[in-house]
DNA sequence: TTTAACATTGGAGTAAACTATAGGGTAACG
DNA sequence: CGTTACCCTATAGTTTACTCCAATGTTAAA
């Protein structure tokens, strides 16, 4: 059985060490063994839970959010489904608020620079304050 | 023509006052005038602006690219209409952007939730951990 | 007129999620 | 053996965007 050392695991992970470590303070990485010297030593499903990690903070999940997912995982005999998926259904619809959000901005913005005819002239006519105010 | 108090464009901005001072210190807002005794006293062009910085805020931009957006306003005079349009055209890309990562997150946790049975049995299956685990 | 609500400044504190540094020990290569 | 790259702990610093506080002055209402 081969065993990862941190840099090993942060590699793979495209993290940084000095994250990992964090993570483990943070109660979101178990304590990994040790060898004789002190290395920490991770395995397999270390990297499983990194990348779960990774990918929950990709997805704007806190890392408090993430030990909650995280727990009930390891809980998975105790947790309802139903739990966990308004718990992600929470996320999703937020995630849809932020992106309505940014399509008025698109538009707006849009209608900016269609409006501005983009030549060398003093930008006084164009109409962005008029359209970013709006 | 009537001032506002920071108090009363807190209000109308549901902005608190220490943020709008702190705007200011921060460059997005420029200092206003002042009361005989000191008061800040507010147009009703700071209004708008106070406003576009909170919707732009909502959308996560940073404090430093909403002042970025702002000193197109402010430098009107002085940019041509073709700097103006540039500076938009990168930020629409820019918002672009944001929004397809933000799709890409919404369509992967939305495909999760709908896999997802959620009803009162046990996590053990429950498909958005193990979506999360591969 | 007095009192409550509001304003001022300067500065400190907060939260999240890292990131860096100091001062060590350890492992692998040549 | 020496050098380089790696690892350890502990602690401090960073960034962003506020938020609160103290001490003090001002304004408006009862």
């Amino acid at each position: 059985m081969s065993y990862l050392k941190i840099g090993e695991l942060a590699q793979r992970t495209e993290t940084s060490a000095e994250t990992l470590r964090y993570y483990e303070v943070e109660g979101l990485l178990p304590a990994p063994r040790r060898s004789a010297s002190g290395y920490r030593l991770y395995t397999e499903p270390d990297v499983g839970r990194v990348h779960f990690i990774r990918r929950a903070r990709a997805m704007d999940f806190s890392l408090k959010e993430i030990g909650e997912l995280l727990s009930l995982q390891v809980e998975k005999e105790v947790a309802t489904c139903g739990e966990v998926k308004s718990f992600a259904e929470h996320k999703l619809a937020a995630i849809d608020k932020k992106i309505v959000e940014l399509e008025k901005m698109k538009a707006a913005l849009k209608q900016i620079t269609e409006a501005c005819a983009g030549g060398q002239e003093s930008a006084v006519h164009c109409t962005i304050l008029n359209a970013l105010e709006a």
